[in-house]
DNA sequence: GTTAATTACTTTGCAATGCAAAGTTTCTGG
DNA sequence: CCAGAAACTTTGCATTGCAAAGTAATTAAC
């Protein structure tokens, strides 16, 4: 067998979009609720509305989330989603995170 | 009892200084062999020499590492090892970050 | 014995990041 | 009307992590 470092090494390249305690917070809401618009984000994560745009964009740049504009009657609603990706990315940091601390 | 959106809630607040992978790893290291040198923590986390000394420096400046310089014959040896902050601050975060992924 | 390379670090330079504050646009209440 | 509120986006800036360069002492090569 491996060393008992190995998760320790993996720790090196940690996915850093889905290593970002805010962003975090965003992928895991979505990865349990499927679909949530951009209040929910924020009364769920606790982010100002600043960070919680800018990282929705970070998330979307990388394909982790798709971000749904429309409208509720007439006032705008974004709807976030985990894309296929996204989803496979929070398992697979999920998976390292959880190695690596397991034997610590 | 609290929603099950508690242990989200905790990521808002991790430990910036644990939570760097780079330093996590070298805390990981002294958490279980207790006291290492320079060259003993590039080799087991295969980080550069000048990230390892930059990251050590954060690290003592947080009082989660003691540094002691020191000779090896004529060579410096630098001695580092985890302080009763730093185990703690490791304990703490590995718990916060166990609680928040289990229910992902 | 002088030069070259290695060891063991520290310091510097810089692009990227996260957060707060300010800005924008549309809507609603009095 | 017009003063806030809602729903975002953009800007500004101090902080960071990494790579590269620098330093100082030691050993190796010739």
């Amino acid at each position: 067998m491996e060393g008992s470092n190995q998760g320790l090494r993996n720790l090196a390249d940690v996915d850093r979009i889905v290593h970002e305690p805010a962003r975090l917070m965003i992928l895991m809401v979505l990865y349990t609720v499927e679909v949530a618009d951009f209040t929910f984000l924020i009364n769920s994560t606790e982010l100002t509305d600043g960070n919680l745009s800018s990282h929705l964009s970070k998330l979307e740049a990388a394909q982790y989330v798709k971000i749904e504009k429309g409208y509720d009657g007439k006032r705008p609603r974004t709807r976030l989603r985990l894309t296929d990706e996204g989803r496979r990315a929070v398992e697979k940091y999920r998976n390292t995170m959880q190695q690596a601390l397991k034997d610590l």
